[in-house]
DNA sequence: CCAATTTGACCAAC
DNA sequence: GTTGGTCAAATTGG
């Protein structure tokens, strides 16, 4: 059914400038890799690049809110459906002016959570297609939404829109909102184990002073699982964004949190390693999103904390939620 | 028959 | 007034 693919749209900027962009915010980053870690120990060589470090730092954080993501940004591509589907046979149009009491409102402001490109719709997550428009910044491929199959029963806010990519028709942008609040059992994800080697704890992002910067690449999965087990054993965990609920990031955890982006492969940052090999974190929150407690502004704390998706998972508590909204879901594969 | 999709309408936010 | 998110009747396939 489908809907015009390959339209390629206006919108956002271009997506060898998204690529530009990215490239330099990896070199700013290294650099500061190389400063907090680096090569210069000496304090006095530490003294004299505060400077520079927040030069570096308010580059990349200028990068990371400039246009260029917005080509990422809900509103280029178009929606598809790949998952058959039912077909109208003629539309038979307009059955009456049913009226509805009191429905039809905007988006509920359910927290957006993360945004990827991939070339698969499935996600391991069951969703319900309830609506389809077109959009105005590409007007030929139209945006389709999906809820959480499990809204119904288990009352799942969760969310997702599905676009096809305006730079590759092949693929789909997917804008995530909402958590999942339900419990699939072919989602579930698996058990916490109780007994893990302690010396896969370092492998658990963390920017606290005790245990600095000190991460590897690990497994998103993993990565959660960890933080469970170490907040398990240390219930005063350190900064790590794990632990950022909040949106505002210290500066220290800012900055670390660049330095820990260098010490990655810039696929690490922006690519590949959710779900799927074809699968990849390309932004965070769309220009729009209204972050809460007003961090929409300018200044470093207020973008910075996007930045857990653009590490590629996001974190967030699990399960013992009050049923508010500042949790991220961590099960979505 | 039931569940999922399609699609125009409704409505809140810009 | 326009845009975009959601609703719900109509439709379709299993």
């Amino acid at each position: 059914m489908a809907s015009p693919d390959g339209g390629v749209g206006d919108g956002g900027a271009e997506p060898h400038e998204v690529m530009d962009d990215l490239l330099e915010m990896r070199e700013q980053a290294a650099m500061l890799h190389s400063m907090l870690h680096g090569t210069s120990p000496s304090s006095c060589a530490a003294a004299a690049s505060t400077r520079q470090l927040n030069q570096l730092i308010d580059g990349v954080m200028s990068r990371l809110q400039s246009s260029s993501l917005s080509v990422m940004s809900p509103g280029g591509g178009g929606g598809r459906r790949g998952s058959g589907g039912r077909k109208k046979k003629g539309t038979k149009a307009v059955a009456g002016p049913h009226r509805r009491s009191s429905s039809g409102r905007r988006r509920s402001k359910s927290p957006f959570v993360r945004m990827v490109t991939t070339k698969e719709l499935e996600d391991g997550r069951q969703w319900r297609k309830y609506g389809q428009k077109h959009i105005q910044d590409s007007p030929n491929n139209p945006r389709s939404y999906y809820r959480c199959t499990h809204r119904p029963d288990q009352g799942c806010m969760a969310t997702k829109q599905v676009q096809t990519s305006e730079s590759n028709s092949s693929e789909f942008v997917i804008s995530y909102y909402g958590e999942h609040t339900c419990r699939d059992p072919s989602t579930i994800p698996f058990v916490v184990e109780a007994e893990a080697p302690a010396a896969d704890y370092a492998n658990l992002i963390s920017f606290g002073s005790s245990g600095g910067a000190s991460t590897s690449r690990v497994d998103p999965l993993r990565q959660s699982r960890h933080r469970l087990m170490a907040e398990a054993v240390d219930p005063t965990p350190s900064c790590s964004f794990a632990n950022c609920h909040s949106p505002v990031l210290s500066s220290e955890c800012a900055s670390e949190a660049a330095a820990l982006s260098s010490s990655l492969p810039l696929s690490a940052v922006v690519g590949s390693a959710v779900t799927t090999p074809s699968t990849s974190i390309v932004g965070s929150a769309p220009a729009d999103y209204d972050w809460p407690s007003g961090l929409a502004g300018g200044d470093m704390a207020g973008s910075f904390p996007s930045s857990p998706s653009s590490l590629g998972f996001m974190t967030g508590s699990f399960g013992n939620l009050p049923g508010d909204d500042d949790d991220m879901f961590g099960f979505d594969p």
